[in-house]
DNA sequence: TTTTTGTCTTTTATCTACAATAGACAGTTC
DNA sequence: GAACTGTCTATTGTAGATAAAAGACAAAAA
């Protein structure tokens, strides 16, 4: 097939989460810019809904008749993008099964594991060959340069660089800027979690994408911004695999957050500064003791 | 035609310059080595020119019958590959003709101005977006950030982070590390200009690239190496675009760069910040001139 | 007049096909 | 026996086709 309808049952299975709180369903493009999908889907949606007598609709009006019920959602594998599956797949194929620094990456092979066509598995290919991670020969394959020491360490010189420089921008915005207030919830947010650690540590991963990028964002700059994609990426794979003490570690990085929030909030340079390395620190030495 | 025989015609030029210059040709792997093309390459090239009756060819031996002449060669457009033509044309488009931000840009309009298929486009459009010039929305267009006042700002604020960083690492290379040599070439071929600044001032660009490259080079950093292809394709684009003052700008910045190559020299940290400091700022000021 | 719907066109995402190129292997030559 | 050639296979780069999704425009309804 041309197109996988992953948009369409994605938008669906929302769509059924609306139609749950609601007799009736607004009109098709305010719906459209709920659920931000053009009208097209829309109208497939609606369409679907009718079928499965869901709603009743005519023109403008679309009585809701029953609530949905589970087998009227899809299954979530089907919501997924055929480009989420494919760095799913890569990605466990690089972090698990005996990927070595300088294997050979075959787009054809790759295709036939995930099932795809070759041109989704090269689109990926080269959109994720900004993380350093894989490097073209042209004509050729790719060549995996592998989740190495090294690697770990350019990463984080860089990180480093740019959440400093971030972090005193920071301490310059507006107070009535949003992100004083973003930052209010994310350090109410690390008291919650801390008040529970133990049953909580694993939300930690998800927080500390949300605070960092916050930081990173104050830069204004693109640049950094997207460099922090990398970061986020390579953290969020390593937390999945790396799982040994997660606990004590999370504990402690909220410590640090939490003293690092302080610091912003003190719009003080010199402990912005002195907090966020310490921070950034032991951070590194988190993902250097998962590498080997 | 499923793909464009640019790496035979590139490679087949080659070979005829080689050609030129000797009596007989060393073996097939011998001369894919030479040329960085396969072996398949070099055979299809020693057909073709068995055929023009340059060589006498039979296994082992290949007799030079006649020197190559200007004919024999394949012009030059026809050697180029389809994502430089693909690139110069989209730069093109975005410099020159009244590129708005914010524009829309259409995969397949852009396919069929360039006269290639979508693939090779929207490909180049996925490595392109790491410059951070455009941006996807998906399931539809891309939307043009455009060469605006910020972007050049957030290039050269990261511009100067990296290379200051590099600066520094460069001073700590060891004495026979052969990046000092490359630093002595680089330095000659400065005066080389200077002393002839009127009638090859227009070399600046090309020694500038290689300049910036080498100090960036030392940071041993793969994402500040990466990053310097922006800054390269930025300021490349830009020198062909902005020709104003060209002789004096190119002027200042050679002197500024036999400063700063002169303070990497000295190994002194300080000197080393100061002249790449400055030269980095009116790097900037050039650029700056150069929009809106 | 403003918003909504019906209908239609255009574009994107993805697959498949195929020539160009790379690369593997066995037999041949030095 | 080391390197080279002949031959064959596999993979990459690119075009073209098609379903999904976006989006344009006029007619209809509020």
């Amino acid at each position: 097939m041309a197109k996988q309808n992953t948009v369409f049952k994605d938008a669906f299975n929302r769509c059924l989460k609306l139609l749950a709180e609601t007799s009736a369903l607004p009109s098709e493009p305010e719906l459209g810019a709920t659920i931000g999908v053009s009208r097209t889907t829309i109208r497939a949606i609606l369409t679907r809904m009718e079928e499965l007598q869901l709603i009743a609709w005519d023109k403008r009006t679309k009585v809701v008749l029953r609530h949905p019920k589970a087998e009227d959602y899809y299954p979530a594998e089907e919501t997924d993008s055929l480009s989420e599956i494919i760095e799913r797949s890569f990605m466990r194929r690089i972090l698990a099964g005996g990927a070595e620094p300088g294997m050979q990456i075959n787009e054809l092979e790759l295709a036939r594991d995930i099932g795809t066509g070759t041109t989704s598995v090269r689109e990926f290919l080269i959109r994720f060959s900004r993380f350093g991670l894989i490097e073209k020969r042209p004509n050729s394959h790719w060549i995996l340069k592998g989740f190495t020491r090294e690697f770990a360490l350019e990463l984080t010189e860089v990180r480093e660089m740019f959440e400093l420089r971030s972090a005193a921008s920071f301490a310059t915005l507006d107070a009535d800027h949003p992100a004083w207030q973003e930052l209010e919830r994310i350090e109410a947010l690390h008291h919650e979690i801390l008040a529970d650690i133990d049953s909580r540590y694993r939300d930690f991963s998800e927080l500390d994408e949300r605070f960092h990028l916050l930081v990173h964002k104050s830069s204004s700059n693109r640049f950094i911004v997207d460099f922090y994609d990398i970061i986020a990426i390579v953290f969020h794979y390593h937390y999945q695999w790396n799982k040994t003490n997660a606990r004590e570690r999370n504990a402690r990085a909220l410590e640090e957050h939490l003293a690092y929030i302080a610091a912003l909030k003190t719009r003080d340079v010199a402990q912005i500064e002195a907090a966020c390395k310490r921070h950034l620190r032991s951070a590194r030495e988190t993902l250097l003791q998962s590498i080997q």
